[in-house]
DNA sequence: GCATTAACCACAG
DNA sequence: CTGTGGTTAATGC
C-alpha cells in the first residue's frame, strides 16, 4: 500500500483526528509504514520496543509465549493501535504480533506519542477510551473463558468472528484449529471435534476454511450455556 | 460407582 | 495442519 501523509490518511484513528495540525505533521516525520502478508511476524515478544503501533488495514493476533505453547491474547483488527501497554508500562515487549491477513501497520515513535498525549487532553482522551474498552473486553473474556466449557467458548468465538471481525455470516475463518485453541484455551483436538460436531450438527456448515452460520440461535444458546 | 468432559498421545492422511 | 481413536484424570450425580 501506498504510504499517504497522515494529514490526508483515510484510515485516521479517532484519536489522531484531534490532533493539531502542526502535531499531525510531527506524527507524519515520526512514523513509518510497512506492509507485512499473512503471517509474518509484526513484532515479536521480548524485543526492545520504542514505537507504538497502528495497524491501518487488516487482522493481526497478539500471542504471549509461555513455558509450554502460545496463548492468544487477543484478535485484533484494523484500524485499532496495539502495543500501547507494552511500550508504556516496559522496554521490552511483553507478547508478539502476527499477521492473519494481509496488514499493513504504522510504526509511530514512542516519545511523539508522549508528547501528543502530554500536550493534547483530547488526544489523550481517546487513547483512554480505547485501553478501558480494551480491560473490559479483557475482563469479560477471562470470566467467559473461566466459566464456560470448551463448546460454549468455540460458539463465541465463532460469532465472536461472524459479528465483531466480517460482519457477516459467512467468511474464511482466518484461524488454524492450533491457533483457536490457543485463543480459547483448549487443546487442537477438541476444537477439532467440537468444530466437526458443529458442522453434522448443521449448526455451522464447513467448506475447506469457509464457515458459514446456519443456526444462529443454537449457536448462540450454545454460546450462552457453555 | 458411573457418566461426562476434555486433555494428552500416537498415528494417518 | 487436521481428524480419529484410545487412554486417563477430574468432576458431578
Amino acid at each position: 500500500m501506498e504510504k499517504s501523509p497522515c494529514t490526508t490518511c483515510h484510515f485516521i484513528s479517532k484519536a489522531a483526528r484531534v490532533l493539531t495540525d502542526v502535531e499531525l505533521e510531527t506524527l507524519e516525520s515520526k512514523c513509518a509504514q510497512v506492509s507485512y502478508r499473512k503471517g509474518e511476524v509484526i513484532f515479536k515478544q521480548d524485543a526492545l520496543s520504542t514505537n507504538i503501533i497502528y495497524i491501518k488495514t487488516g487482522l493481526i493476533k497478539l500471542h504471549m509465549a509461555s513455558k509450554n505453547r502460545d496463548q492468544i491474547i487477543k484478535i485484533v483488527k484494523a484500524p485499532a493501535y496495539t502495543g500501547i501497554p507494552t511500550t508504556f508500562a516496559e522496554n521490552i515487549n511483553q507478547y508478539s504480533a502476527t499477521a492473519l491477513q494481509d496488514t499493513v501497520a504504522c510504526f509511530i515513535d514512542v516519545n511523539a506519542f508522549k508528547t501528543f498525549i502530554n500536550n493534547n487532553g483530547d488526544f489523550a482522551f481517546e487513547i483512554i477510551i480505547n485501553l478501558c474498552q480494551d480491560s473490559l473486553e479483557n475482563y469479560k473474556r477471562c470470566v467467559n473463558r473461566n466459566q464456560k466449557k470448551t463448546p460454549g467458548r468455540v460458539a463465541e468465538t465463532l460469532l465472536f468472528f461472524a459479528e465483531k471481525i466480517f460482519d457477516r455470516e459467512e467468511f474464511e475463518f482466518p484461524l488454524s484449529r492450533n491457533d483457536l485453541a490457543d485463543l480459547i484455551c483448549s487443546s487442537r483436538e477438541s476444537v477439532s471435534r467440537i468444530i466437526n460436531d458443529f458442522n453434522t450438527d448443521g449448526l455451522i456448515s464447513l467448506e475447506g476454511k469457509n464457515i458459514a452460520i446456519k443456526n444462529r440461535k443454537l449457536l448462540e444458546q450454545v454460546a450462552k450455556n457453555g
